[in-house]
RNA sequence: GGUCACGUCGUCUAGUGGUUAGGACUCCAGGUUUUCAUCCUGGCAAUCGUGGGUUCGAUUCCCACCGUGAUCACCA
């Protein structure tokens, strides 16, 4: 049975640069039926952050990642924060001491200065064994436990680097217990890993050169190798580097608020350094599932690209509004503007109908629904630079709007059909183009620069307030010409 | 500095020993009895990192170089 995991470290949000390591695994996981674990990694107790575990949990329940055994959850191979297992880790050490493969740390931190100063100036790697000491005490709690390097050539299997080969200089004496008595990640990961019963491990290429030391482990602990799956980093938009948090990186929740849909993220997400070799570019997480193939990840680190994140969010909303529009109604509670406050959910609904093609992210409700709430600032400098009106003179201007607004108020059912039509007939009588007629009437209930069709907004906003609105710029042309 | 990995339009990518090197985003132009957006059509854009080989032929195979990134913790 495959079984696959996501074993961040509570320290933080989970960001856009290291959230493959959670997605991919999952896709694993589900499409063969397997078990996808989450573990939580909380054997830093100085880099731990209050809160962080729940950012987490939070964060892959909006991608709609769930996972099968994990915190909130428990499952047959509990716990799942390595703080819990604490008496496996010394329970596995022991082994290895007893083999000899294991010994306590004496050296002082001023001797480890020492010798990382001399390999510097010599301009070789730092190597611990080679200060191995001749009679090391008996191993106690408290004390640092050292593995004991047997350095060799490794070869291995990556699921995405394919055949790769780890040198002897690759493997030292690394640390497993430190002396607070917690293992370090190089330990702790191995012993949960063959614990759980985990086939896939999958994680970023900052691994990679620690795969000497992990391989030597798994060797010596007498446990099967998984398969190694490293994913290529993610890169910042402008520069080279590998996306971190300390550059910046947002959180995925970050999206969450700026108005993007999960499916999008997902979408997104998992297609960055990976394809399933068509042209298609939209993927629900069921046609991920079915599709994702791990020999199809990318090699090369990608760089995020907010912009097609957008571009993708938006075809996400025509999509989910197609498909259930209530629904995708239902998410944007708070992304209306705040003049929107008392309005009641029937009126938004409305709105949202008639603009919802329009967003790129749900948050642009915020911008772009305001005239629909409070009478917009009449700004005569938009009519004026307008394109298709700056042909035309203010008095003229005033005239084909004060003549729309009339014939307007003669229309009895306020409805978008019987405007369209109305506003054809109105737009012939004037004689104008389209672009003049339509957009001045767009102008002057709007001051917005974009809107729905006119005669949907016109329809929301109400014969009444659009009206009004009209006869206040023409007055405003009025005054003007004055 | 050692080690490891990577290198196709600005970006994400497809691709094969012989292709006009394909698609998507961005950008530009045109179109849709209504602006903006959507949508449609078209366009700009990669001498496939560079230099050597192998070959009738290389983006594709080999080597070297260059560039970029990662890593060298009692962090993960």
């Amino acid at each position: 049975m495959t079984i696959t995991r996501f074993a961040p470290s509570p320290t933080g949000y989970i960001h856009i640069g290291n959230v493959r390591s959670a997605i991919y695994p999952y896709l694993v996981a589900k499409q063969e039926q397997g078990s996808f674990i989450l573990r939580i990694e909380d054997t830093d107790q100085a880099r731990y952050v209050e809160g962080a575990t729940e950012l987490i949990l939070d964060t892959l329940k909006w991608l709609g990642l769930e996972w099968d055994e994990g915190p909130e959850k428990g499952g047959e191979h509990g716990p799942y924060y390595q703080t819990q297992r604490k008496d496996l880790y010394i329970e596995w050490a022991k082994k290895l001491i007893a083999e000899g493969r294991a010994y306590a740390d004496t050296t002082t931190p001023e001797e480890m200065a020492k010798y990382r100063e001399e390999a510097q100036k010599a301009k070789k790697p730092f190597l611990f064994r080679e200060h191995r000491p001749e009679n090391p005490p008996e191993w106690k709690l408290g004390m640092p436990l050292r593995f004991k390097a047997e350095p060799k050539d490794y070869t291995y299997e990556d699921a995405v680097y394919g055949e790769l080969h780890m040198g002897p200089e690759t493997q030292d004496d690394i640390i497993l217990i430190k002396s607070d008595g917690l293992p370090t990640y190089n330990f702790a990961h191995i012993v949960d890993d063959s614990s759980m019963g985990i086939t896939h491990i999958m994680r970023g290429q900052e691994y990679l050169p620690s795969m000497g030391n992990y391989l030597a482990l798994y060797e010596a602990l007498g446990v099967p190798r998984p398969v190694f799956v490293h994913l290529p980093h993610i890169l910042g938009p402008s520069g080279n580097k590998k996306l971190s948090k300390r550059d910046g990186a947002k959180s995925v929740t970050d999206y969450r608020n700026d108005g993007i849909l999960p499916e999008a993220m997902l979408n997104y997400l998992a297609c960055l350094g990976w394809n399933d070799g068509t042209e298609d570019e939209m993927y629900t997480k069921e046609e991920l599932i079915e599709k994702f193939k791990l020999d199809r990840i990318q090699r090369a680190g990608a760089r995020f690209d907010e912009t097609k994140l957008l571009w993708l969010n938006g075809q996400w909303i025509r999509r989910r509004f197609a498909e259930d529009p209530k629904k995708l109604f239902a998410e944007t509670a708070n992304f209306w503007p705040e003049s929107a406050k008392n309005v009641s959910d029937e009126e938004k609904y409305k709105i949202f109908c008639i603009i919802y093609d329009r967003l790129k992210t749900l948050s642009d409700l915020r911008t772009m629904t305001t005239y629909f709430f409070e009478d917009p600032t009449i700004d005569m400098s938009m009519i004026q630079t307008n394109k298709a009106l700056k042909k035309l003179s203010e008095s003229e201007l005033c005239q084909i709007l004060s003549d729309a607004a009339n014939g307007l108020s003669e229309l009895n059912e306020w409805s978008a059909e019987m405007l369209q039509n109305k506003l054809n007939e109105l737009m012939a009588k004037s004689q104008q183009k389209p672009a003049v007629f339509f957009g001045l009437i767009r102008l002057s209930v709007s001051f917005a620069p974009f809107s729905p069709a006119l005669h949907d907004t016109l329809s929301v906003l109400g014969k009444e307030k659009a009206l009004a609105r009209m006869h206040a710029v023409v007055t405003a042309f009025k005054n003007d010409q004055q």
